[in-house]
DNA sequence: GCTAGCTGTAACAGATGCTGTTACAGCTAG
DNA sequence: CTAGCTGTAACAGCATCTGTTACAGCTAGC
């Protein structure tokens, strides 16, 4: 697949606001993101609504609106991220039912299921031990 | 994303195959091997040109063709069948370059990078710990 | 109140990928 | 020689992603 950016372009946002934070600036707009990252700012502002309906991230409007981090950035991990921003299951099933009357086609899919559960899992696991303040150290150091 | 089902494909296919193996027949036709999955010929073949690459099974071109597995069920693990089709990483990086201006837009590509490399080693390491036989021991069990 | 400035969202275009299909050349057992 | 299958190109339909424009809705601050 041409594999989605979205997780990307969400941590990413976190990780600038996590900086811009820690210098004393608490909410950004959505083009001082897109700025970063070098994109539309409604790209932004549709990657900041998921994490807001995930309740990461908390927004302002009218004058002098913006965003700003719901959370410290050692208590957001790249889980959460994930979890907000992708729909999408990691291995997608049949597309039409396989052949009922083979053997096969009869118990593949809920053994497959069993099985895309556990990678899934370790997936998640592997996630959850990463929060936008390691991201933010990691990006310092090779940074500047 | 559409998720794309093509790790599913070949796995039901492979484990249609060492179904067939056990019964006695060694060869088969991508047309047979559609009849379970219940999709076009032509992406069987494709699917199973993908493993013929990686070594996985073999083909007999000429009169009586087909395709049968080039190494014992036990012996081919779902890693080996996501090393065959899948050529995409789990999470893309940015599309455009992002402003390297930014403290955070110069760094965080690399550190992401490797924060992904160890989401894609968890990902492997439980992918090889299933093969096709105990796929199609699940499968069993649940279809018959 | 007004207004400036930002958010939320719809709508659309272009690019890309996946599935499914047709068509046809190439190969080989018998 | 021929039947029957593989390998592959080409195309259609569909979905998704990114990027973009446009515009209504909200509110701090004057």
């Amino acid at each position: 697949m041409a594999a989605n950016s979205r997780l990307t372009i969400a941590v990413h946002a976190l990780t600038w606001m996590a900086l811009s934070e820690r210098r004393g600036r608490q909410v950004l707009t959505s083009g001082q993101v897109a700025a970063s990252v070098r994109t539309n700012p409604v790209v932004i502002r549709r990657s900041l609504g998921d994490l807001r309906q995930a309740g990461l991230v908390a927004v302002r409007h009218g004058a002098g609106a913006g965003w700003s981090l719901a959370r410290p950035p050692q208590e957001i991990t790249l889980l959460d991220v994930y979890a907000a921003v992708e729909r999408e299951p990691l291995f997608a099933l049949h597309h039409s039912e396989p052949n009922l009357e083979c053997p096969v086609g009869r118990g593949i899919r809920p053994a497959l299921g069993r099985f895309y559960g556990d990678v899934d899992r370790a997936l998640r696991r592997e996630l959850a031990g990463t929060s936008i303040a390691d991201v933010l150290d990691q990006t310092l150091e090779t940074g500047e």
